[in-house]
RNA sequence: GGGCUCGUAGCUCAGUGGUAGAGCGCCGCCUUCGCGAGGCGGAGGCCGCGGGUUCAAAUCCCGCCGAGUCCA
């Protein structure tokens, strides 16, 4: 089955003149209510506003903006606040790609309500996928804002469907002055993650303005609808989710040569000022500029577009390279600046690994093109005029990010410098370059390629880009194949658990039902145990069933029903639970005590923190938060402080149920620490000051808590910051440990342990000091020794021939044969070690040290080896002096 | 989340199983009226930590800690 007839029953585009055609060069199907017979979507036709807008007027980005968001609020939409562009409810992307991406999953799965049906929203969203893209092709953004109305359509309960979104469309598009004739929508089946369904890209003058997609498709595999080789089935709910792209509408409104000259005015002036570049900003240039988006926008790569310049305006390639490619980077700059305010704004933390990566890819990018165009100014210059020009409000402060970009200006440059000194090491090393070094030192060092390929040049050694470095780079990250965890699967089905431990944290004792037995786990049809969840262990303790008292080891959830781990098993009917009170009462202090923690750091730091993992155990707990600098010591005892007066404080924790979008409206996205739960009614935990939507068992008063002490603080990567703590009596159990090393250590040292510091640094000064003395001794040692060794020494031919058995360590032996080998003696000294015996051989001339240590060790069962003048191994078997003499005498007569 | 690279003197780094090195910096002496430069000499190392293999490990293997980097 195919979507064909999915368009056919969008009675608006028939009654307003509209008229199905197939295009006639690339064959897909379009409405019209015009004479053509080509779709007019690149490329089957090209840009033609360009200097010849349609709109009535030009319209700056608020304007734009508003009158969008004021046009569907007039007709009956509620408008809604963007939403972050860092995706912290998803699992399954980083950034925030479209304005849908607000409400997946559990808003277009069914399982929460929208906040509100239907809506109007200006969603700013980030995509890198075609970052190479972006200043080349005049319409490539990082950031973009898709303004949207979405309506959710569930069975029974139609808010509208198809022929209201077209309508209102082109009831738009003409309100702002674009002809019915120029307007044209394309069929194009959409899909993506994991919903699919028909579309209508509505297309103006060779620009695709708006996405008019009619969700009502999901994925699965016995699916009987086929899109783009993926197969798919109905779903019960069907969603209109469209995008409007609110820079192209500003672009079109003006016929600029480039969206970047749309909506980065100011911007692109203070770059072009700033980099001496300001002559191409002339009126040829700009006619270039404009030739080149055509170009782009009708599918040309960079080479044809160059070349069809050069063609056109009867110029140089070289030339059109010169002009065109600076031009590029001044928008790319313009763009990437902004990406990072939204991305910096709203608290993505610049990272080597994660969603931080992002950040720092646009950074660095950032900072070479700022270095390529020799920009004189600072890149939070451009991050503050964006700001300035957008208005939003974010919040991270602009001081923050100033910080951010200054630091991570300082990383990338130690990054670069040590990479140079690398590579000048690696040519000087092996005079040459090839393809492999050229891939670890991107992948490895992060040097690119074209920094290398310069280096190699100003060192006069030749290097080619080879050709597949991408490809070969993309082999190296091909993909390892993910594990699946195993999953606990149940025959029946099962009603949900009651969940005791919401209203009552303290409860520990209850009587309940039991209404299935699996696997070794019993199901209950209610109970106060807490299965492991949001980073919280799960409870143990007893089922009393028929007298019978059977342990509880481990507890989880699946799908609202919570599963006990039983020792043996469980007969169905009436039981009684016991929950071990300490285990539940640690855990309760230390959930409690994270919120306190996270509270601090983020009143003490700013709102860049966010959760960013946690797990609460009995023993300790363990808080990893976004932070973009090191945490010092002194910051750690503040913070200790700090949270620790919250606790003194004894203020009170609650907790309720709220509707979540009352709580989303009134508390904002904070709420989400912890991640998004799903659910109409989400669980809302206040300790003290602080608000989280949380699940988990509190104290009813921060008192409780007793005191806080942090243990440890770790960087887990960088931009993650973790801090592992005990409270009340885990804490004391973790002093206690600390304190009783303290005390063996000052034990074993004989003083107090306040004296342990001075007392272990003096130890290991006098231990270094005595190791060198006693290697001068040995040093010296082994002269005396040799001195008599050579006195004694017998006589072949002129060579003084040592053979020996003496007291001494390996290091004593070498030293020693080290001295007589210098000397100009051949011989061989044996030594009674531990479990072996040590021999070392020496020799000098045209005499081997090692054949002689060989022709000993065949005596005594040993071996070794070394160099030619000292050679050093073990044996199984002392040998005398005369055994020693003998075996050396006789080597050396064979060797004549 | 996955891959790769690196932890050796204060700093930058050599060192492919056999006595731990270089350059810079530091200290002393010579030279100079003094400084700089130069010459000579010297101090400075748990070779990240813990196991293992081996007669022998900075070097090979495993684990941990730390730093860097790329990809998603």
């Amino acid at each position: 089955m195919t979507l064909e007839k999915e368009y056919l029953d969008i009675t608006f585009l028939k009654d307003s003149g509209f008229v199905r055609k197939r295009c006639v060069k690339c064959g897909k199907y379009f409405w019209t209510v015009s004479e053509r017979d080509v779709c007019g979507d690149p490329p089957c036709g090209g840009y033609t506003f360009i200097g010849n807008s349609p709109f009535k007027r030009s319209l700056e980005l608020d304007e734009m903006r508003e009158f969008y968001l004021k046009f569907f609020e007039e007709r009956g939409h509620a408008r809604i606040e963007r939403y972050p562009v860092v995706a912290r409810w998803r699992d399954d992307i980083y950034l925030t790609i479209a304005s849908i991406a607000d409400f997946q999953p559990f808003v277009t799965s069914g399982i929460a309500p929208p906040p509100a049906n239907p809506l109007t929203i200006s969603q700013p969203c980030i995509r890198l996928d075609d970052l190479d893209s972006v200043g080349r092709t005049g319409r490539h953004l990082t950031l973009f804002e898709m303004m949207a109305h979405h309506a959710f359509n569930f069975p029974g309960k139609e808010v509208y469907w198809k022929n209201e979104t077209v309508a209102y469309c082109t009831e738009l598009l003409e309100k702002l002055g674009i002809r019915r004739e120029e307007i044209v929508y394309k069929e194009e089946p959409w899909a993506g993650g994991g919903n699919a369904g028909p579309c209508l890209e509505a297309i103006i003058r060779g620009l695709e303005l708006a996405t008019l997609v009619f969700m009502n498709l999901r994925a699965d595999e016995k699916g009987d609808i086929e899109i783009k080789g993926e197969r798919y089935s109905r779903m019960e709910n069907y969603i209109v989710d469209t995008g409007y792209g609110l820079e192209r509408f500003v672009w079109m409104s003006k016929g600029s040569p480039t969206v970047y000259d749309a909506i980065f005015g100011g911007v692109l002036d203070r770059i072009f000022q700033s980099s001496g570049l300001g002559y191409l900003r002339g009126k040829d240039a700009r006619e270039i500029v404009a030739e080149t988006s055509r170009l782009a926008g009708m599918g040309y790569q960079q080479d044809g577009i160059n070349l069809e310049i050069s063609r056109k305006f009867g110029m140089d390639v070289e030339d059109v390279k010169k002009l065109v490619e600076p031009i590029a980077k001044v928008y790319s700059l313009a763009d990437h600046t902004r990406c990072l305010l939204f991305m910096l704004g709203d608290g993505l933390v610049p990272s080597n690994a994660g969603g931080g990566y992002l950040a720092r890819l646009i950074i660095r990018r950032s900072l070479r093109l700022a270095e390529e165009l020799q920009l004189n100014l600072e890149l939070y210059d451009l991050v503050e005029m964006h700001s300035k020009i957008l208005g939003f409000k974010f919040d991270v402060p602009m001081e923050t990010i100033e910080e951010i970009l200054k630091l991570e200006k300082d990383r990338f440059a130690s990054t670069i410098s040590k990479g140079l000194r690398m590579v000048e090491r690696t040519i000087e090393k092996k005079k040459s370059l090839g393809k492999d070094d050229l891939i670890e030192f991107y992948d490895s060092h992060g040097i690119p390629a074209e920094v290398v390929l310069r280096i190699a040049e100003e060192k006069n050694v030749r290097v080619d880009f080879p050709p597949d470095f991408y490809s070969e780079l993309a082999k190296r990250h091909s993909k390892a194949v993910k594990e699946k965890k195993e999953e606990i699967k149940l025959s029946k089905s099962y009603p949900k658990t009651e969940k005791l431990y919401y209203d009552n944290p303290k409860l520990f004792e209850f009587s309940a039902r039991a209404i299935g037995f699996e696997n070794g786990f019993l199901i209950l049809d209610r109970t106060a145990f807490y299965p492991e969840s949001g980073g919280q262990d799960s409870d143990t303790g007893f089922i009393i069933s028929n007298g019978k008292r059977l342990r509880v080891s481990y507890v989880t959830e699946l799908g609202g029903v919570v599963l006990h781990k039983i020792d043996g098993s469980v007969p169905l009917g009436e039981v009684k639970g016991v929950i071990d009170q300490e285990r539940r009462l640690r855990h309760m202090r230390h959930h409690s005590a994270t919120h306190v923690l996270l509270y601090t750091l983020q009143k003490l730091y700013g709102n860049h923190i966010w959760q960013a993992g946690a797990r609460k155990e009995a023993d300790k707990a363990r808080l990893d938060v976004s932070h973009y600098k090191k945490v010092t010591d002194e910051e750690v005892r503040e913070i200790e402080r700090l949270a620790n007066r919250e606790i003194f404080a004894n203020k009170d924790i609650r907790w309720f149920w709220m509707d979540r979008i009352e709580a989303e409206r009134k508390f904002g996205f904070r709420l989400y620490q912890g991640g998004v739960p799903p659910g109409k009614e989400i669980r809302i935990v206040c300790v003290g000051d602080d608000v989280q939507a949380c699940g988990g068992t509190h104290c009813s008063k921060t008192g409780e808590i007793g005191f806080i002490k942090i243990l440890s603080v770790d960087s887990i990567q960088d931009g993650v910051v973790r801090f592992e703590f005990a409270v009340a009596e885990a804490a004391i159990e973790a002093i206690s440990k600390m304190e009783s090393l303290l005390k063996e250590s000052s034990k074993i040292l004989r003083v107090e342990p306040q004296m342990l510091p001075k007392t272990v640094e003096r130890f290991f000064e006098e231990w270094k000091e005595q190791k060198k003395e006693i290697e001068r001794l040995k040093e010296r040692i082994a002269e005396l020794n040799g001195e008599n060794l050579l006195r004694t020494a017998e006589d072949f031919s002129g060579l003084k021939v040592v053979a020996e058995v003496i007291d001494a360590d390996m290091a004593e032996l070498q030293k020693l044969a080290d001295y007589l080998s210098r000397k100009g003696a051949l011989g061989c000294l044996m030594a009674q070690g531990e479990g072996r015996v040590f021999v070392v051989a020496f020799a000098s001339g045209n005499y081997d040290a090692r054949e002689i240590l060989r022709e000993v060790g065949k005596y005594a069962k040993g071996s070794g080896g070394g160099r030619k003048e000292l050679a050093q191994g073990a044996a199984e078997r002392l040998l005398t002096r005369d055994e020693l003499a003998s075996i050396i005498f006789e080597y050396l007569s064979r060797k004549g």
